[in-house]
DNA sequence: CCCAGTTCTTAACCTCGCTTTAACGCCTCA
DNA sequence: TGAGGCGTTAAAGCGAGGTTAAGAACTGGG
């Protein structure tokens, strides 16, 4: 089976090196220079693991690795880091990576690591599910006992992150993150959305409700009969 | 599908351990016990696998796999290594080993990898179905329930995008990613080449449609009726 | 080297539906 | 009772996607 990587390095030396030996080993690397287009690839391709650098141009690593997993992106990623602190493996295992290498490392041993987490990754869900409630996120489609639920782009991002977080309440802050990063609509965009999402769920006569935590955010749970 | 493996290895006992377990989970299993032996068998059979022990008398089996793909078959192979050095592995794959298995292996895994190689290969096929779709990647061309479909390099590449990935959304950037690489056009070019294969899917009164999925992409499916 | 046919890009325009906004009503708690 | 938080609704806006056509860029054959 051919493994897919994309190696994510500002050092155009150290990059073109890993690149050649691993294409030697018949694994296919991609190369990005910076985080901004670490980010486009790995949106667009279908990668086995990720080689991430900690420090990078436009966009850093450790954001890197975050946004990946905002995105509901589970590929393994394997940090490089030049330095050896705890803090760093610490921030790096936080921020979702699998794995972490320091620099300077022995090819060899990136090529083991890589092949390793390769074939982690079979194991992988993609379907959230909650009661009878389930998220497909790479089919991007949801569905209530067998009914489908119609979502749009902002309510599917609303019902994943309750639906990961379901039972536990979820601040409005975290929300307008998940939907709209950094930059926030000023109004009431936010309850409306919710609303519209609470309809789908009535619709389907879904045994989950989102609840208000008054001054907080929502929650996701079952109704209580 | 009955599978049609060959086992090179000179170790009599573990090879007819082998051949037991594979027959019985109905997999077709010749044996040889020298890579003389094994090229000849493969030269005359058409196996989906080859499992090649490293160490075996006559000729090794980096050279029986070297040999085999000089001779541009290129049927997975899976390596047998009773070492765990890393040289034998990235020498292996240096020969155009696809995986590989250290000694003493699991028998279960073996069987898992069997499979999964098996069925790399008719990956490789060159023809994708959909439905009553179908593309010949090696002619690059397609036809629906025999009608033959007119495509331009670019809708050819959508299509076998859309087809691979059939029923799951793929994300605009990734078709993108896949028709111009790095240099993307920076018009609505996409969209103007979606419209094009639509067209031609609906002049075959296809029963697929490439349907959009807002704020993501498109999806190849079957219509509902 | 030119021409004809094909293929690709660009731009303009239109439509549709997602998103945002704003207005209003309800409820709760000081 | 009035202020603030939340729910609901409807309408406006805005951007994404669809369609079309024109011309640029390629192609292969003469």
């Amino acid at each position: 089976m051919s493994i897919n990587v994309l190696l994510v390095e500002d050092d155009i030396d150290l990059a073109s090196t890993v690149v050649d030996y691993l294409e030697i080993e018949s694994i296919n690397c991609d190369h990005a220079a910076n985080g901004i287009q670490g980010l486009s690839l790995i949106e667009a391709n279908d990668y086995q693991v990720i080689l991430l650098d900690l420090n990078l141009p436009k966009l850093d690593g450790l954001s890197v690795c975050q946004k990946v997993r905002e995105s509901s992106n589970d590929t393994p990623i394997l940090m490089l880091t030049a330095r050896d602190s705890l803090g760093d493996k610490v921030a790096g295992f936080d921020a979702g990576t699998d794995d972490y290498l320091v620099k300077p490392f022995e090819i060899e041993e990136l090529l083991v690591r890589v092949i390793a987490l390769s074939k982690r990754r079979s194991g992988q869900a993609s379907t959230l599910n909650v009661g009878e409630l389930a998220l497909e996120l790479k089919a991007r489609s949801a569905s209530y006992a067998g009914d489908a639920i119609k979502l749009t782009p902002i309510t599917f991002k609303l019902l994943e992150k309750l639906m990961r977080e379901a039972g536990k309440p979820v601040s409005r802050a975290a929300l307008m993150q998940v939907v709209w990063g950094d930059e926030q609509p000023d109004s009431n965009s936010l309850k409306v959305h919710i609303h519209h999402l609470r309809k789908q769920l009535e619709k389907v006569g879904a045994d989950l409700a989102i609840e208000t935590e008054t001054g907080f955010g929502f929650v996701l749970r079952e109704k209580s009969a």
